[in-house]
DNA sequence: GCATCGTGCTAACTGCAGCTAGCACTATGG
DNA sequence: CCATAGTGCTAGCTGCAGTTAGCACGATGC
């Protein structure tokens, strides 16, 4: 599925800051918390609150959760979950042309298909 | 759409505790807590970790989804949602990385506005 | 009367989330 | 060569989530 299999928490945290380019301090600051404390959280050594993880996700432009679910304190997908379909809810998009929907997919697929 | 027009998370767990016709202690224990605190919480002196209430929302079983709600950990949304928002779906797909949302973001937001 | 069992509550402690201050290191560049 | 600005990290503190022990009050029953 995913192209890196991260199991932690911190790892993925991580990941997901350096992916978007953030620096430590750059991520903790658009968050609200601390950068010790965040990078206590990236090396496993704190477990944040879902309130830290909620201004994380904010912060990353991310939803919450995602983070959540790493953190184990939401079971992924049990109850009939909403995980809508990127790819149709593109397609149905009413405010794309169907030129502009053809690229978003595209370049979406180019994305997920390793 | 709420059936009931409770605000407080204490007042809905000790509404959803006595409709389920259990004393503190009897939740408290079926969730793995102590009864003195969860009184606090009920009565709004503490406010608990998203780990309690998963521990609570197995208890009273009810999601914990609902709870998160309450707490203000999670965005009530989604379930009502008739036409889902594109951007929000990109930013929540979990096969995307940070990045590359961000290019599927800029594009779109380039399509959409103007 | 007084045990005793159930209810919810207070008091007082422990552990840890999350903070501030500051260190060590690597660029840059004057 | 030193300043200074960026990176991430350690040390040490504070506040509060969550604990155990135990109190006060009502019912039941002997």
């Amino acid at each position: 599925m995913s192209p890196n299999p991260v199991t932690d928490l911190g790892g993925y945290l991580k990941e997901q800051r350096e992916q978007a380019e953030l620096s430590l301090r750059q991520l903790a600051e658009r968050s609200g918390i601390s950068n010790p404390y965040l990078s206590q959280i990236e090396r496993g050594l704190k477990k944040p609150s879902a309130e830290i993880l909620q201004a994380l996700a904010k912060g990353l432009r991310i939803s919450a959760e995602q983070l959540y679910v790493r953190a184990g304190i939401l079971d992924a997908t049990v109850d009939g979950e909403i995980v809508p379909d990127t790819r149709r809810v593109i397609n149905a998009d009413p405010l794309l042309t169907a030129k502009q929907r053809k690229v978003l997919i595209d370049l979406y697929d180019s994305y997920i298909e390793d």
